[in-house]
DNA sequence: ATGGCCTGTTACACAGGA
């Protein structure tokens, strides 16, 4: 079974670079983020076309994640509400970020970490408070679920090989000390870097800016992962990254990542 | 480089991204 993640940076705009990628690469299960659109217009008939249904959970403008399946998904489920009580959860899935579905026996997260704009902000505060009940979610997950793959737009960089040369890395949004810590924290409760498990070095990225030509120059960021409890990633046989896409005519900033078990 | 560029908005500059 093969499952990719791919933060689109509004499906609308991305239609067709997402349909021909599925065309050429037909994975089982197609993990969208920043999909920027309410459910209502969603361009489900485009999957249809090419032999794909979509579970959706949008809003308008911002954030949005879907799952875009060939076999149908059992127990899909929007939002951290549906394992975490009211209290808890707050008014963290005022953003549409989490969604969750089973398939042969996997149970796979799709989530859009919150990027947090830069260190120190509001929007950083709010990004490590999502990341803390993101770990009491994944805590009830891996409890009710052997296998399960939580993958996404983590928006962290776990190490310092997984960014180009940046002299200014403790103070940057993506890679400073404490939201690296709130996703090792996370991860804590029993999970692994699937792409780690086959590959060691540095100079694989899943996100290139739009400015000053970072993408032909190889200045990234892998902040998109798949990541695997213990029975899955015994089973993981491969985890790559396609760059390809990122050198289409306007294409998203993010390109996809694949596991395979 | 609080720079560079992209997307959506009842837009005509702004918020948000990363």
């Amino acid at each position: 079974m093969q499952v990719a993640s791919w933060n689109v940076n509004s499906i609308r705009t991305r239609l067709d670079h997402v349909t021909n990628w599925l065309s050429a690469h037909p994975v089982d299960l197609l993990c969208l983020q920043e999909t920027k659109v309410v459910d209502q217009d969603f361009p489900l008939t485009a999957f249809e076309a090419v032999g794909y249904r979509a579970y959706v959970y949008g809003q308008k403008a911002y954030n949005g994640v879907a799952l875009i399946s060939r076999e149908p998904l059992e127990a899909v489920s929007m939002g951290f509400r549906a394992v975490l009580d009211a209290a808890t959860v707050g008014d963290l899935d005022d953003q549409k970020r989490v969604i969750s579905g089973r398939l042969n026996g996997v149970r796979i997260v799709n989530l859009y970490v919150p990027n947090g704009a830069s260190v120190g902000s509001d929007k950083y505060d709010y990004k490590l408070r999502w990341l803390g009940v993101l770990k009491q979610y994944l805590t009830q997950v891996l409890a009710e679920n052997a296998a399960v793959n939580v993958c996404g737009d983590f928006n962290v960089a776990p190490e310092n090989k997984d960014i180009h040369s940046d002299k200014n890395r403790d103070k940057h949004i993506m890679s400073s000390p404490v939201e690296r810590e709130a996703l090792r924290d996370v991860l804590s409760v029993g999970l692994s870097d699937a792409f780690r498990k086959f590959t060691d070095e540095g100079g694989h990225y899943t996100w290139w800016d739009y400015r000053s030509g970072s993408f032909p120059k190889n200045l990234g960021w892998r902040i998109d992962h798949h990541y695997l409890s213990p029975a899955l990633y015994e089973r993981a046989t491969r985890c790559y990254i396609d760059a390809v896409p990122r050198g289409l005519e306007k294409p998203s900033d993010h390109v996809p990542i694949v596991v395979e078990y």
